[in-house]
DNA sequence: ACGGTCATGTAACTCGTTACATGATTTC
DNA sequence: GAAATCATGTAACGAGTTACATGACCGT
């Protein structure tokens, strides 16, 4: 199953959900942890109903505007909990572009590397600030493997902050080419 | 341009290469921080060639076997670098499927997550003696950066390895459901 | 009446993976 | 002479992004 399908499965679990709704609740959510667009979730919620995964309750509303509101069904939990544990077994390659990056950065001079870690820094530092406004707002309301997300989040940023700030500093002194 | 292109290019900057060789390239090398399949080589040589990034060298050799040796063109060199510095501008999304499962593992049994957990936490460590297995041999005679692919990685690992440690405690003690 | 945002969708495209096909050359 | 590995490729597929098209409703 695709990561996509399994999002909006995982989104549905919690409450049933249209796809504007759908868009909108991995935005707030997870926010920059996980996106998701409208090119993947419409054609994947007509498929993941095509298996029985979830049914559609269309919704002409005679208030609000026409929405088709999908929930999941029985064989959609147990797809969803079983995907999940799947997936976990093969451990996943993180496929890390800033990894690739470095990898070649000794062809690169001097003033672009420099240049090139600020602003890694500076995204990362901003990353980190979003998380902490959004960590500070929803706590107290988040479920416990929510706060886990942003636990976890925070440590990997503070992380890649403080090696981003070393090398800057070595390459100052000139430890680094 | 693709990663794979970029990472070709990567490769070919080092020294010139065959196909079948840049495969080796990248396992040996950044080994468990990147990878590519002959199913992207052959076809992004292709490409690059006609764009005139790279230059095929045929070697019908009397002594090895046929091969195609390409080397990359002053052009290509450029675009590397231009790339390199342009792709790392717009603070990329690292789309970590982990973060994801995290963020529904709610919806899961005390039991199961426990197993998700104590495995991921096995592939970690195996990823991280790998990585330290690697530095002893080819540490010494690694240029600059590629050094610090090997201390970023083992970083991030065990920041990843101690939080999963400290998640797996918790779930003992009963603080996560 | 007009811009914003709610709401659903599709088409074209790029990227990458997997599996297969083919054959030459070493090695045992 | 059989198996392993060297070497190049292609076809089919699956996933995801971007951009566009469409229209309804809402506030001013």
């Amino acid at each position: 199953m695709s990561l996509s399908k399994l999002a909006i499965l995982g989104g549905l679990m919690e409450k049933p959900m249209h796809g504007y709704e759908l868009k909108q609740y991995f935005e707030h959510a997870p926010g920059v942890f996980w996106m998701i667009n409208y090119g993947s979730i419409y054609p994947a919620l007509k498929k993941l109903e095509d298996e029985g995964l979830v049914k559609a309750k269309a919704k002409v509303s005679g208030a609000g505007r026409s929405k088709i509101i999908y929930r999941i069904t029985k064989s959609g939990e147990e797809a969803f909990k079983n995907t999940l544990k799947e997936r976990l077994k093969k451990d996943a390659f993180v496929r890390d572009e800033f990894t690739l990056h470095l990898f070649f950065m000794d062809f690169l001079d001097k003033r672009t590397i420099r240049e090139m870690i600020k602003s890694k820094l500076e995204g990362n530092k901003r990353i980190l600030e979003i998380v902490k406004e959004h960590e500070k707002i929803h706590k107290c309301k988040l479920p416990k493997y929510r706060c886990e997300v942003l636990k976890r989040g925070k440590l990997h940023l503070a992380t890649e902050i403080s090696w981003l700030n070393n090398t800057l500093k070595e390459i100052g002194k000139g430890g680094l080419k």
